[in-house]
DNA sequence: CTCAAATGTGTGCGCCGTCCACATAGAAAT
DNA sequence: ATTTCTATGTGGACGGCGCACACATTTGAG
């Protein structure tokens, strides 16, 4: 028998959200469910999370630094491959992972979206995107144009990734949409004069 | 007494729904919320909308096409102010409409988000932004370029609405954040050589 | 061994979307 | 004018949800 306390809950819900986050398309997964799904009772996730919304933020930030990491991966390269490599992972994380990047960002959890005080996973994210943005305009991390830069980056990205997950994009053929390569030249060209 | 009958149910829940999408931040509306506040029973709304996602739908279309409207203001101008407009038209009504601009993306409407078959006033919104791309690039509409250009443009400027309005860029200063400004900026230099 | 803290269970509440049968009103047909 | 049809609004019920509460079980520190 599975004994009457589980192991590690916490962690087992973590990962069975993941593919319910990605299986449900829209609807946003259910604490029951989810808790049935595991093999607990519908109460149980509230010994591991305060109410969903903290189990939300806590799968979030997993997907933060997933993301993250995809950037890290391209820290050795020079600028201009490294830039196309970030925008690359960005989409790609996106597409391979719609729902959890639906829920880091189109959810407003008041305590986390991207809030860098709240969560220090997304404000990481932020800053591997800095580093890109300084090489690229060859300025300092701090200085205010990087910053600027890193903006426009994210938003480009992130618009990019919102559209192609949304099927928003069903107006365009494959090879008129907006791929990591075109969001890459994009930013190369208007970043600097 | 208001008679039994309504007189235009249909509207005026649409309209009371405007001011609930934007008071209640987050939460999506209730249908039965939104019966209360028009003063109906709860299922009335029901003669008007097969379900809660053809309402939304319904306010979804109104969206898109205040936010084409907020384009075609600036047709008659010159290439780079009318960008301009067109980018400051779109960043102001995602500013000004949050909860309707979230619904308008954010959620996974089956049978609308964006789809120009299933929904005109969404293609209607992406024609004008061609309009934009095919003069920028002086190409014809329905070239592949222009299409891409305007594919570009529309993530931009989605990508700069949504950290705007889901206030994820508490990174950034004013001054760094992706303005209009600077978001235009990034479309004339970024899409030409 | 004891007992307190951590963890899982069961019951229940209020809200939700939606289905159903029924009530009412206004217009069309007689 | 009366009848009848149809569009529209009501009321009740169902199952699912998030969550609060009281209770049961396990574990580990003393």
């Amino acid at each position: 028998m599975r004994s009457y306390h589980h192991g590690d809950l916490r962690q087992a819900i973590l990962v069975a959200a993941r593919p319910m986050l990605e299986r449900g398309a829209d609807r946003d997964l259910s604490l029951r469910a989810l808790a049935q799904a595991v093999g607990v009772s519908p109460n149980a996730p509230y010994r591991h999370f305060a109410n969903k919304e903290a189990l939300l933020a806590a799968i979030s930030e997993q997907g933060f630094s997933e993301l993250t990491a995809r950037f890290t991966i391209c820290e050795g390269m020079a600028v201009l491959p490294r830039l196309a490599g970030c925008v690359e992972g960005y989409l790609g994380f996106a597409r391979e992972n719609p729902g959890l990047y639906r829920l880091m960002f189109n959810r407003r959890l008041e305590f986390l979206v991207s809030r860098a005080e709240a969560c220090p996973q997304a404000g990481a994210c932020f800053a591997a995107i800095s580093a890109v943005s300084a090489r690229l305009l060859d300025r300092s991390e701090d200085d205010p144009e990087t910053r600027a830069g890193a903006g426009l980056i994210w938003s480009i990205s992130h618009g990019a990734a919102l559209l192609e997950i949304d099927d928003a994009i069903t107006f365009l053929k494959d090879s008129e949409r907006p791929s990591a390569a075109r969001v890459t030249q994009l930013i190369v060209k208007g970043l600097n004069p």
